[in-house]
DNA sequence: GCTTTTTAATTTGCATACCTAATAATTTGG
DNA sequence: CCAAATTATTAGGTATGCAAATTAAAAAGC
């Protein structure tokens, strides 16, 4: 229990982190990803990624657009929609910015041993299936594997 | 990976069941529960308890006060201090209102055999130490153990 | 004792993240 | 061609969160 509370604490540091390291709130460097991984996209569909109402996400992105990290351009194809994608600085952001929280957790793995890392997955696996989280999607900073 | 991933959204769902379900917020759970674990607490000791500037709680504490779960009256040994406690009716939420997320990881713990048990804990252990995440203090979800 | 400093709580002002509902523009189905 | 669905946005609301200013009370210094 110990162990998973910490686990989880540095996760949870990881959104001040950023904040303080790269002048951005978790919400913006989460669409960033969205957009870096997957671009360009809809408002709709960068909305749907992020499990967010297009509402919310209209804020964010006009917020990341002042910065001059992302542009907004209309669809030529359906003009209802609009293009979103990285700029050429938040494709540079992006570069510098990966995902602290998720690289320990990669680097913490990878120390293990086969053996370790089997029994592990296992017991997660138990541990998973008691706690009925199989349908459950994958929260933002674990998006990119 | 995937599992820890499973593990994290279903304790970030968590946030989403109190809401739902009990009409509050995270933060004023967090709070109703630190109330709960030690009280009275001044002001200050709550902010500090839950990582958070005081100014802050005093917003979280006066809508707690206007739902009637929380009571606030000034100390009489100082009285530039407050003296924050559960209400009745506060106490009785508490009571029907568990820690979701960290009662099915418990549940999920006490399922694991006790030499599954003994090798999560070490594969964690060694997870932890390569991610330097020692220092860091619980997070509110497992305050209580 | 009296003044200065410190401490506690609060208020104010600001930015952000959320949501629902309403609106405008556009596409699609019939 | 027109009604219905879709897309983005705006409007209006609540809640977090902070720093800085304010008020009141206690503690410290002299």
């Amino acid at each position: 229990m110990q162990n998973l509370r910490r686990i989880f604490k540095a996760v949870e540091s990881y959104s001040r982190t950023v904040e303080t390291k790269f002048g951005m709130t978790g919400p913006q460097l989460w669409a960033l990803w969205e957009l870096g991984r997957n671009s360009p996209l809809s408002l709709k569909d960068l909305a749907a990624s992020m499990h967010l109402s297009p509402s919310t996400v209209v804020g964010v992105i006009d917020r990341l657009i002042a910065k001059d990290l992302v542009t907004r351009e209309p669809d030529q194809a359906d003009r209802r929609r609009v293009c979103l994608s990285l700029s050429t600085k938040g494709k540079e952001l992006l570069d510098q910015a990966p995902n602290p929280a998720q690289d320990q957790l990669i680097k913490g793995l990878k120390s293990l041993n086969p053996g370790q890392l089997k029994t592990l997955s296992l017991s997660l696996e138990s541990l998973v299936k008691t706690m009925a989280a199989d349908k459950l999607e994958a929260p933002f900073f674990f998006a990119e594997e």
